[in-house]
DNA sequence: CTGAATTTTCAGTAATTACTGAAAATTCAG
DNA sequence: CTGAATTTTCAGTAATTACTGAAAATTCAG
């Protein structure tokens, strides 16, 4: 491996941390060279980067390729694949969310649907039921949440982040609003309905 | 293993899904077993209930404790350690979330931070730097924030979720009465103060 | 303090995962 | 269509991780 110094140490943290992760040093590494890299690499010169077999290189992309982490390009005259990992990393981070989700909680949310419709024959099961009852709702109401998140862009989500725990003082202004209006007989018309529409009883 | 259905399903589908969490099998299936267990077990009931060793139950039990997802208690007259899993779904969500960015997040912050305080000797370092900057950035925001969310008890966080996207609206209505108030020479005393204290510069 | 009950450690082994080099498959310029 | 360039597959092996049973360590009732 001859890389430069800050790209080495990089390189080698999150092959270091990979494990962690839950992917493999080889893939952690193939992705932090490409993620600090100035241009697409290809195959071969990752190997050689990194002084893996053409072969783990070749897995370790196809691995980085099925979390949507690394693109695939070409470049003229030339017939070799070339791998780049996409720069906004917001980006990255909601591909990983929507990975990570399909791979790690969507399948027990689909084990614990089923567990729900079941009728326990056994008074242990009966309280496991309730227990996977609780399991689920919370987990529904964290991805819920997670796919409304996905759905706003990232400068608005940076401001939402960046108020941090001040967003409950708005909350608190909503509620009160909201109990003035539901008090008075006959509510004046919103000055713009954009800012009504929101269903009641969802709070 | 003898477990009622409905158990020996969660318990089993938790022992598979354990490789993609980071965790192995035996621990996977011992938090399963004793989330949904109606009373605290101890680490032969455990072997005997999932069969695993009980050296093998040991071990699993002191992962879990370092996790801090299992709580160690003692009945009246029994020697022997009970373990349970506390009750809370949203206190769960709070431990994992502490330990996992102990483990999976801290420390790529503090590489990042170092790196950062370098002087990039070559070229391809002084991008890859620019990259390790912009990676930094995006993770300490969302980690300061995580801090301000895991300050907020469960319901107010549960109100936040179920508001979902619409708190958008919320934000732009914020920005509004600001503005208001930046146009207006003298602006009027707050009818709370409290929902005013925020600093500005901040969003 | 003693020794039975209980938990932990650890060396050895089993199981799983990672990696390589060679061969097979695919792609595409000519 | 041909064959060189390139990528992928896969059997074999290396490395790592998981697990067990026995022994050591710890705890605590009496």
């Amino acid at each position: 491996m001859h890389l430069p110094p800050l790209t080495q140490r990089f390189v080698l943290h999150f092959g270091e941390m990979g494990s962690r992760w839950g992917i493999n040093r080889t893939v952690g590494q193939i992705y932090a060279l490409l993620y600090v890299s100035h241009k697409p690499m290809n195959a071969d010169e990752v190997g050689e980067a990194l002084g893996f077999s053409r072969s783990n290189v070749s897995m370790g992309l196809k691995e980085l390729q099925s979390w949507s982490l690394v693109r695939l390009i070409h470049q003229p005259n030339d017939r070799r694949e070339y791998f780049q990992a996409p720069e906004d990393v917001w980006a990255i981070f909601r591909t990983l969310a929507i990975e990570r989700r399909k791979r790690e909680i969507d399948p027990t949310l689909s084990m614990l649907r089923d567990a729900l419709m079941e009728q326990p024959s056994v008074a242990e099961d009966i309280h496991a039921q309730a227990r996977m009852k609780q399991m689920h709702a919370f987990i529904e109401l964290m991805t819920d949440w997670l796919d409304d998140m996905q759905k706003m862009d990232s400068a608005t989500l940076a401001s939402l982040m960046k108020l941090g725990a001040k967003v409950q003082k708005l909350l608190e202004v909503k509620d009160r609003v909201k109990q003035v209006f539901a008090l008075s007989s006959s509510p004046p018309a919103p000055a713009n309905p954009d800012t009504q529409e929101e269903k009641n009883g969802n709070l």
